[in-house]
DNA sequence: AATGAATGAGCCTTCATTCAT
DNA sequence: GATGAATGAAGGCTCATTCAT
């Protein structure tokens, strides 16, 4: 994790893996990249599935510490931590600095490897308990599997914009997909997701954290 | 297209390409699924990128005519139109029979290639006018963008059954997942939508269509 | 067989395996002497380990074809039978023309592999049986045991000056062990064995065989 | 010599040339199975060829040493020591007290490298000197070349218990094997040497010898 | 003296593709 | 028109060895 070849292979490998799968990626290429030898890979992670395994956490990691969830307080209101949720989410998937990054998870979702089961215990699972548990303050009477079918919701919003983003951009064209900045997604998806949880005159409640405490 | 050879060809490439991504499937294999010669499919297609592309758009033409649309007359009302059309849109996410099929969109969809383009024209693009009529005669006020955002929100909502249903099911459980069946996630993705159109109290006018007419 | 590719790709790899064993061959080195190219291997043979046993087959089918047994009749004395079979033995092992086959056979008696098994089958045992029956007819009251003791020290002798012509070369010069041509090795193990076996004076029985029909 | 590393890396050089061969042992693995560093063999023997080569020495130590030949006294008579010299090494050949040395030392006689040189001048060409002398004892009035060829017919006869113990296995079964052991071997061969000798009726000259002296 | 991190050469194999038939 | 034999390129990986410590 210190040694700074094995850093960058592990970028490197996000970015080629990012690109042409892991199939697709070579592991000479991914050596070339990194100014490594072609033996480094073997060196350093054995093989080249666990290399993968490896770059797939790594650019988790990249995305989420790049935009953390803001420190809440025991007495923050819900709302307001919905808020926050939303736009931290929408900020990774439409910030274009974690391009590699995502797109790497993104291929993880499509088909799955052995990456996933740790990404999801290290990283996702943690994210989901938080958005179940604003759920359930938010609606305290409801079943476990309607908090799921909630946060499915929310979270399928947000995903939608990376996920689909080029199918997006070839629907609205790449000038028309730049509208769909940070700020306006999050007011659609804010207000789209409050109207649905039958709080519409709350909105306001929701958003008045500052950008700058997301914002990396 | 009508040959039989080129039929089985697209039907293994599908599979193949689904299944190991295109460049983890291998001509051989997908001439040995499918009963041909090695050669057959430069034969027939000139190379393997072409085949894929063929593979994807006969994936899109299988989810898509597999579940189609019902026929609306004039006189349908919206409501039940857009009910429609997140059944039709959760019932491709959520029926096992073209796994094959939609895994191979997904793909496309994680690392668009040069299918994207063909499929979003021919299939995608379509779709998303539909139901962005559908919107319009909603919300007749909004402006464009606004109807897109609704549109993704509500497309984002389905999608995210079949984008992340590995994530999913590794969080509720393999068992757990069963439970979100094509038809309670149709009502809760309706309910979900209508509340947050403002339309809450209008859900029974969105689910009254005979189940009957979206099955296969 | 029949192919001329495959066939200069079995001569060379036994030429190859012979010098530096299965795993100091490579098939690279195969090819290139072959005039194949680096895919032959694998397309001929399905991989290197095939190629391996059916290069043993081969040299033993070389060793064996290049001096095969004397046609004999029912009336043949059994005498003249052993001294016959000592002649084809020692002419195979003395005689250079298959030296690389030789050698691989000695290197797969030392390190038996999957080839081994195949060539003990096919080549071999039919070898031992004529070897017992001739001294079966010798030494009609002998048990089965006895009748192997004495095949084994027939053929060890035989087997020496091949799988030791290093070790006696070295031991009395090459040109010493020069002197130790065909003729004068089968005439020593000739009298040694029928010393052996109480047959000393009946020497002239065995030898009476011309030359001309075992020499190629 | 005295290092314990370096004893330990000759050790597992045997193991490991014995069972995979020159080409086929790894120095990873021989540094390993020694506990050693990687650099280990660079370190105490130079390259990868001269441990084989110690390595091959090694072993033939081992096998000698294991085995020695009585002390025979000036008044020993020579058929005695023509028992003792083959009791050695029928032992030799089939105790399976030292199988991986002397599986080393058959694979270099199969394909000679420049330990056998060394091997045969320390320790083969005196055994050699010993039989010769007994042999010239026994038949003063031979030629040289003669009693070569008596030496090697009765060299042959035990080394084939080993050289070509796969063979000899699989043709009479493992269980088969078995029965043919030391004791069973090394009293057929003195008797067919014996007879072959001229001298049969000599026999109990030649088996008088306690097992106790040669077993260790 | 002795180590272990790091390397470049080489390994076997699989691949998509072509060409003569 | 359609095939299958044959190929050159490239794949991941293991290897013996070296060099700074």
């Amino acid at each position: 994790m210190t040694d700074p070849t094995q850093e960058r292979l592990l970028q490197a490998a996000e970015e080629v893996f990012a690109e042409k799968g892991f199939q697709g990626g070579s592991v000479r290429e991914i050596c070339k990249r990194a100014g490594a030898n072609v033996a480094a890979v073997n060196y350093y992670f054995g093989d080249k599935e666990r290399l993968y395994i490896e770059a797939v956490k790594y650019a988790h990691r990249a995305c989420t510490q790049g935009t953390p969830l803001p420190n809440w307080t025991p007495d923050t209101p819900p709302l307001r931590k919905l808020g926050d949720f939303i736009r931290v989410f929408t900020t990774r998937m439409l910030q274009p600095s974690s391009a590699a990054s995502l797109q790497l998870m993104m291929r993880e979702m499509a088909q799955p490897t052995a990456a996933c089961v740790e990404v999801v215990r290290d990283y996702i699972r943690p994210m989901a308990e938080r958005l179940q548990a604003i759920l359930r303050e938010l609606k305290p009477d409801a079943v476990a599997e309607d908090l799921y079918l909630h946060g499915f919701s929310i979270v399928g919003q947000c995903l939608f914009y990376r996920q689909n983003r080029p199918i997006a951009a070839l629907l609205v064209g790449d000038e028309g997909f730049q509208k769909f900045d940070v700020e306006r997604v999050t007011r659609h998806i804010t207000a789209f997701t409050l109207g649905a949880l039958g709080l519409a005159d709350r909105l306001p409640d929701c958003l008045e954290s500052e950008t700058a405490e997301v914002a990396r």
